[in-house]
DNA sequence: TAGATTGTTAATCGATTAACAATC
DNA sequence: TAGATTGTTAATCGATTAACAATC
């Protein structure tokens, strides 16, 4: 049964439970009753070992002898994962990024639901996005105020990243999912910061091909 | 002096030396001289040990008792990510995501040049896309024995990741920067893979908040 | 020289893997 | 019961951190 997690989770495990689900939503769906750790191991590339760590950080799925049940093990991740309600989100940043990005806000079973947009930009407010009307970024605090939203994605350009994450862990913000080039810290212990430099990875797959 | 790995760099410090070298231009830009491993761990959030770890991968670019000289770092650190030429890239899957990442493609020092384009779209063959015309995904094979590219972005859904990985490593692909669902794994010892997975990443976020 | 800071070796820490008893 | 596979403890491995001699 699923259980609720004793200890604190290690990053690297929580890293994993994504592409888990992944797998396992393609098992249901291909209607597989059960699969093993070491069935699992292999379609994930790592050991039956780590499946059977990963899945007792959150208690036992599985049981002895037969292996997981795919449809319960689903649920369970799925719950882990998505929860039972979608985390509200804000967009900073309307650019070409901003907009590409909110479409995986939308996507199903990511667990959010964007509530709102905001550019500094005046070309940008009043514009469409998504079911949205871009919103100036001025007008922030007091958006916050009125319905407080979880999760900001920030994308924008890196010398205004360092003030506008400020801005926004005053107004509650709990989680960031940041595209800006600015090294974006979990300033306090109540904060999540999920940073993705794109330029960085891009970099680092460069060094890689000139150095096979 | 930076001298050339002797020994296979670990994944974690490729992965940091992106990082590294935007903090260094940053002191550059500011006209520092010399940095010490303490300074560039203050303003990188680990330790100076780790840094000084990270350097030595690479041969001494330090001076003992003064310091790292921040031009010669920033040269060195460049050379080693963007190194002398620019790696041919095309992009693969032209849709809304893909045409936004191959902007970072030609964003100022990533090392990398985007020849072509493909899409097996009719809508999508034929636009233009940056300084390129996008091409039907089915000439593939004649573009690549003319112009041999080194690395393929994939912006393509999950369910056609696999064939196509398949045919450009035929082709002689030897980076992936994969931005599909579809789990790609480095397929022989000559072949890298950056995995970028936005939605794995989104809900390893929505994980950390909701149990914070 | 004295002070500072690197380069490098040794110690620690955490994550992964292996082993095996529990049990279906 | 016998076979299989989990849950969990122990061993290994690798990465990070600490320590210190080398040296500018």
């Amino acid at each position: 049964m699923a259980t609720y997690p004793q200890h604190k989770i290690s990053l690297p495990v929580i890293k994993r439970l994504p592409r888990y689900l992944r797998h396992v939503q393609l098992l249901q769906k291909a209607c597989v009753e059960t699969v093993s750790s070491s069935e699992l191991a292999a379609m994930l590339g790592n050991t039956a070992s780590q499946v059977r760590q990963d899945f007792n950080c959150f208690g036992g799925f599985g049981q002895q002898g037969v292996g997981y049940n795919v449809v319960l093990l689903c649920k369970a991740l799925e719950q882990l994962l998505v929860g039972g309600s979608h985390l509200p989100a804000i967009l900073i940043g309307t650019g070409r990024l901003g907009c590409t990005i909110s479409g995986f806000l939308g996507s199903t079973g990511a667990g959010f639901h964007l509530t709102a947009a905001f550019d500094n930009a005046p070309a940008q407010i009043g514009t469409a996005l998504g079911g949205l009307v871009v919103q100036d970024v001025a007008t922030l605090a007091e958006y916050c105020g009125a319905s407080p939203p979880e999760v900001a994605v920030l994308c924008i350009p890196e010398d205004s990243a360092s003030g506008m994450a400020q801005v926004l862990l005053s107004l509650g913000i709990k989680g960031f999912w940041n595209f800006s080039q600015y090294d974006l810290a979990a300033a306090s212990p109540g904060v999540v910061v999920e940073n993705v430099h794109l330029g960085d990875s891009l970099q680092s797959l460069g060094y890689r091909v000139r150095n096979i």
